[in-house]
DNA sequence: ATTGTGACTTCGG
DNA sequence: GCCGAAGCCACAA
């Protein structure tokens, strides 16, 4: 496993409900940029006991990552709905959804 | 060392 | 706006 995995993990579990990030976004806030595809990676193995909200992950595009015909992809679809994110044809409205963190509070949240 | 793979991203057409 | 190609990073065979 990655050393990187935890402070991936930290950063995802701040995603408020109702809103959505992206992979690159995730790596770039968790102070590795360029590693989007670690961030799919450290959810993949993340532990359950940690209950991460990585349904609130999608890619860049705005669109579900997983296989459209997956049992995961049906979850990330409901668990979007949800919280009120609409969800058309597999795709968000990134302008409409995407997480805007405040960078000074995120700092601080960080340390904690 | 080389190759293939993936819950990615960006750029062109 | 929807692909496909090319870039990219980490990792396992």
């Amino acid at each position: 496993m990655s050393d990187n995995y935890p402070r991936i993990w930290k950063v995802t579990s701040l995603i408020p409900r109702g809103s959505v990030a992206s992979y690159g976004q995730i790596a770039d806030l968790a102070g590795l940029p360029g590693r989007a595809r670690l961030v799919s990676k450290a959810l993949k193995d993340a532990p359950r006991e940690l209950d991460l909200p990585w349904h609130r992950i999608i890619n860049a595009q705005g669109k579900i990552s997983l296989p459209k015909n997956s049992e995961s992809y049906r979850e990330q679809r409901e668990r979007l709905l949800m919280e009120g994110v609409r969800v058309r044809d597999g795709k968000v409205d990134m302008g409409l959804y995407q997480w805007q963190p405040d960078l000074l509070q995120l700092l601080f949240e960080l340390e904690y």
